[in-house]
RNA sequence: GUGGAUAUAGCUCAGGUGGUUAGAGCACCAGAUUGUGGCUCUGGGGGCCGUCGGUUCGAGUCCGAUUAUCCACCCCA
């Protein structure tokens, strides 16, 4: 049976069986940034086209090729969200977010929809927790950042997880180093693959992560950013590393880490693994602080990250890291057929103090009920027929153990043997 | 956007060089066990063989196109 219609490319139900995961991971990332004083900020699924092209950057590829642009009937030029971060900006100067005072900090859980070729770890809508913090310039406040990330990975056991580091410098310092960049990948320009022949004008940075292989032995010779950070920024740096040194977080200096988005500055980072196939950022962020400015807010510093849940998903999965899965309390299971609808009413009185019922629906054996009842893996099944019912007492069955014992067929009878 | 692989039952897969009613395991349903799950045994229901076209007396099988999935490049989380 073929379906008429499927899912669009590059986009995934999440079934019943895993929506416990889900929930479970998304119950422990609210923990996490509640840990480190990052409220949620929920934000909505398309914003007007012009608020990417200027956050996120004209010249960047999400910009140029993968956006889900559409008019909407009223002739607005609306995209669907790619990334977070510049719905965060655009949130909080829309809402005055700074008058409650600095910093800001907050998060959110949020799916973004990029146009791109799905593979492993790669999908046209996938979901992003992701936090932004307001108005520090210290780099407490990005160590505050990385902080969150490996606290989650921690959380969730996870291993083979590592913090990679980068300055990008800031506008004072960048424009030096892009000149000398420009002016050695020009000298170098035969060597160039084509996308970075088009890059040498528009971005140069860029260049730096090519890995089509003329391109990525040309880069051995060329100029550090490290070398041209002006004082500020190396400055910067210097705390970054010692606040990382102070609380103890691994961390290794890649001087090719560019970020693809242009709002950057300063530190860039991304949290890396090899046990995503062919991707390998679970995590990515930096420190955006032109950005507010440059869309019309007060001038403010501040960064964010954003990770990919489904990576991050894949990663538990691949490293067999469980999230825990809750079971239904009991099921009720209907002897005659006399039994059903009293059976069901007393379902639906346990349901109505609090615990996780079921019974049949579909006027089954026995038999088959107690087969539905294991598949469920509820913790305790109750089998009750005409015998019981006048009695107001029944034998509650154990499923693990497979024991059972006589309780009252009331509320407070099932309540109290269950909290056993 | 570029390249490679794949497409048969709900799932995982068999189906030499074309030839009657297309198979297995798992899962599902029923029975063995008039009211007790997991183990075992028996039986059963389930398929336009991705789609369209071509070659042929005849196509799950060969050819073309198309769509989708997976993988890699690119990009990114």
């Amino acid at each position: 049976m073929s379906p008429i219609i499927t899912a669009p490319r590059g986009t995934k139900d999440v079934l019943p069986q895993h929506t416990q995961a889900w929930q479970s991971l998304e119950e422990r990332l609210r923990q996490v940034a509640r840990r480190y004083g990052f409220a949620e900020i929920r934000f909505p699924t398309f914003e007007s086209t012009e608020l990417f092209q200027r956050g996120v950057g004209d010249t960047t590829d999400v910009v140029q090729k993968e956006m889900y642009t559409f008019e909407d009937k009223g002739g607005r030029s609306i995209t669907l969200r790619p990334e977070g971060t510049a719905s965060v900006v655009r949130s909080y100067i829309e809402n005055s977010l700074y008058a409650a005072g600095l910093p800001q900090k907050v998060y959110y859980i949020a799916p973004n929809f990029r146009y791109e070729k799905p593979q492993a770890g790669r999908l046209r809508e996938h979901h992003q927790f992701g936090v932004e913090s307001f108005g520090s310039s210290s780099p407490l406040a990005d160590v505050e950042v990385m902080g969150v990330a490996r606290a989650l990975f921690d959380d969730l056991g996870l291993k083979n997880i590592e913090l990679c580091l980068n300055s990008i410098g800031c506008p004072s310092c960048r424009p030096a180093f892009q000149g000398a960049l420009k002016a050695y990948f020009s000298a170098h320009a035969a060597q160039l693959c084509p996308t970075c022949l088009d890059r040498l004008e528009r971005n140069p940075l860029r260049i730096l992560d090519c890995k089509v292989d003329s391109c990525a032995s040309l880069r051995d010779g060329a100029p550090l950013i490290s070398d041209s950070l002006c004082d500020d920024c190396r400055a910067h740096q210097n705390g970054v590393t010692g606040a990382l040194d102070a609380v103890g977080m691994a961390y290794s200096f890649d001087p090719h880490i560019v970020r693809g988005l242009d709002y950057y500055t300063r530190t860039v980072f991304e949290f890396v693994t090899s046990d995503l196939g062919a991707q390998s950022t679970v995590c990515g962020g930096g420190r955006y602080d032109g950005l507010v400015e440059s869309l019309g807010g007060p001038a403010t510093p501040a960064l964010g990250f954003g990770m990919g849940l489904e990576r991050l998903l894949l990663i538990i999965e691949k490293q067999g890291a469980a999230l825990e899965a809750q079971r239904p309390d009991l099921y009720l299971v209907s002897a005659g057929d006399d039994a059903r609808i009293p059976v069901f009413a007393l379902t639906h009185t346990l349901r109505a103090a609090g615990l996780s019922v079921d019974c049949d629906l579909l006027s089954r054996s026995v038999k088959a009920q107690m087969k539905a009842a294991d598949r469920s893996n509820v913790r305790y099944s109750m089998v009750l027929g005409a015998d019981e019912l006048s009695r107001g007492q029944a034998a509650l069955k154990d499923m693990t153990t497979g024991q059972a014992a006589e309780v009252a067929l009331t509320s407070e009878g099932i309540l109290s043997a269950l909290a056993l």
